[in-house]
DNA sequence: ACTTTAGCCTGTCGGC
DNA sequence: TGCCGACAGGCTAAAG
């Protein structure tokens, strides 16, 4: 389950490996992806130089001499460094062939994952009405409070939307609100202004110590390197119904909110 | 402007 | 053992 520490860690995974070599070829095996992938892509980008690998959100952008490459790994997605000659399992949607003799791989069995090209990828429509990166300057408990007012929808779902703030899925939104101290079921628009400063420190510190974790792997989240994620040994609530809270010993509950589990302790937050 | 719902997609798992 | 429905949840679009 890709979210932000998952991106992050796919992105330091790739990192070395891609910037500076030149794009041979781009295969494209599937293009039914979360939308079509664009009939010319390919020519896009083969022949340009990669020059960075970035994130926006849960986006990876690589950015090459002449437009960017946007990868979203939507929920099984994976990238990944092979040999070219590497054959390819089924899910295996597209490659970006590099001058070093190495593939970009991209694996994603639910295929909810996208590729696109843009010359300016913030501008794209699907990136333009992000909310703030989290770990940015431009995050903290009065930016959400002010967000808030007047918002009736629970407060895991505020920070769940992608407008208010990127990169909080499911597992980490369930983890801060436990580190905060905060019911789930609370209305956004009724969560004091304090109650935010809270959260928001509890969101940068869960998706901080998830990356140096290397993310989540529940299932089959690997990053860049193939290593999976070790966060799940730190998760206080998520995956964790029917067991104790490890502060006061009461059992955890699982609730749905907007059609998604939400893991929470009724006596640590109110 | 906000809220709710449906839908995309396939591997896995529990129940019968 | 095999079948089948439920579930996982990223995100958008459409409807209310």
């Amino acid at each position: 389950m890709p979210e932000l520490p998952e991106v992050e860690t796919s992105r330091r995974g790739i990192e070395p490996w891609i910037v500076g070599t030149r794009i041979a070829d781009v295969v494209v095996r599937d293009r039914r992806l979360r939308w079509p992938v664009a009939p010319g892509i390919e020519g896009r980008l083969r022949g340009r130089r990669i020059e960075s690998v970035g994130r926006r959100a849960k986006y990876l952008l690589i950015k090459t001499d002449n437009g960017t490459a946007i990868v979203h790994l939507g929920m099984t997605g994976n990238v990944f460094i092979v040999d070219h000659d590497a054959p390819a399992g089924i899910h295996d949607h597209f490659d970006i062939l590099l001058d070093s003799g190495r593939s970009l791989r991209f694996r994603d069995p639910r295929r909810f994952g996208s590729f696109f090209f843009s010359k300016n990828p913030l501008a794209h429509p699907l990136l333009s009405g992000l909310g703030p990166e989290p770990l940015g300057t431009d995050f903290d408990g009065d930016y959400l409070w002010r967000r808030s007012r007047g918002r009736k929808v629970n407060v895991k779902q505020f920070i769940m939307d992608a407008k208010v703030v990127v990169g909080v899925g499911n597992i980490y939104a369930s983890e801060s609100l436990f580190l905060a101290g905060i019911n789930p079921k609370r209305s956004a628009g009724r969560v004091a202004r304090q109650r935010y400063a809270v959260l928001a420190d509890a969101i940068e510190d869960v998706l901080d110590r998830a990356i140096r974790a290397g993310g989540t792997t529940l299932r089959d989240f690997y990053g860049g390197d193939g290593e999976p994620g070790y966060f799940r040994q730190q998760l206080e609530v998520y995956d964790r119904e029917g067991e104790h809270c490890r502060h006061c010993n009461t059992v955890i509950r699982a609730i749905v909110q907007g059609q998604r589990t939400t893991y929470y302790c009724k006596s640590c937050q109110t």
